[in-house]
DNA sequence: TGTACATCAGTGAACGCGCGTTCACTGATGTAC
DNA sequence: TGTACATCAGTGAACGCGCGTTCACTGATGTAC
């Protein structure tokens, strides 16, 4: 493992260990068993460390399901069972992250920047479920009156918000009622 | 108004605007046109003057609509879009605070502490959400089979990630269509 | 093979700065007689 | 009514501290001849 590896692995532990707040060069320089020296040596300041934590530490296991999904393979709720429960665990992980990021503006409007540059950002994942549903609509398997890009925010929207929740209050994290009540709907 | 009405909303504004990082004691006096030393006569310190902040200055709107919601009066649907635009402007506002907190978690653990201690928290509003759509059923204008919960924690979470998903993209925030998904389901 | 030099990841110590907090104080207002 | 004192919201200046960043440096590794 490179240093630049260690130090991104060690800044990312830090912030979802002790907050953006006290991630401080001290800090990080301590979990990477480096000099504080030593981080400037790979990045330009503090905030170039954090984009690319942001950019290069975001588990991938969300979007990798999401690209996976073919429409006709399997049963339509239980993938999206699978998606919720996935969800659920990936916002546990990346939301006190992205959470933080609202504590600094500039820091927040530096990662837009770079988010639109690349081209992604954390739409792509109502999108990507957006086209499986979609696809599932041309085929048959949903109804033709379905909403593919709402739908998919109401699931994913929900998924996050119940971690939101769980921060505050103790806040089951449901991912068959969520289906179940996304599925039969409210008509 | 009194002097510490002046000191909350100076720091309400000062987080909103310039992001907890950056909300100071200098910062915040400034802004309520005061010394810094003020500040400390009318709260014990810094996090004292932020929980009070989060105790006294979420708005209200969004609680106060679900209050008044009673089953048979109006359309459901219309209601529902109503709570949806009214949820759409609360978390547009409440959202950069709220998110702030998680980059402090000594703060969030304190603010968790007073929100069980008093008895409140975030999770009421789908628990006024979902009394509301139980009541709706009650008298059967929702289907039988409709969970209330969940269906409350789909909608105000599709509100709540639409919000969020505006501040990284442009995204749009629109109520029809996620009560228009909601209502249809997928089944 | 040995020698002289270049490169560069990493360091320890120091820097200036802005932070939250405290201090002795001022001066306006209220109160007792 | 006047006087002496108490109270207390608010201040200006200072404090110690931890922050991000820079500096001259070390020493291991690679390279030329």
């Amino acid at each position: 493992m490179t240093t630049r590896d260690r130090i991104l692995d060690a800044a990312a532990h830090v912030m979802r260990t002790k907050g953006l707040a006290r991630a401080t060069t001290k800090e990080i320089a301590k979990a990477a068993e480096l000099s504080e020296a030593a981080l400037y040596k790979h990045f330009q300041d503090k905030t170039g460390l954090f984009l690319a934590v942001l950019k290069e530490r975001v588990p991938s296991d969300l979007g990798a399901l999401l690209a996976e999904l073919r429409a006709g393979e399997g049963d339509v709720r239980e993938n999206l069972e699978r998606v919720a429960r996935t969800a659920l665990g990936f916002y546990t992980e990346t939301f006190p992250i992205a959470a933080s990021v609202f504590s600094e503006p500039t820091l927040l409007a530096a990662h837009r920047d770079v988010l639109r540059h690349r081209g992604t950002g954390p739409h792509l994942l109502v999108e990507a479920l957006a086209g499986y549903l979609a696809a599932e609509r041309e085929i048959g398997r949903l109804p033709a009156s379905a909403d593919p890009r709402a739908a998919a925010g109401l699931l994913l929207g929900a998924c996050q918000y119940a971690v939101f929740l769980g921060f505050f209050t103790d806040w089951p994290t449901d991912p068959r009622g969520i289906v179940a009540a996304l599925w039969s709907g409210l008509g």
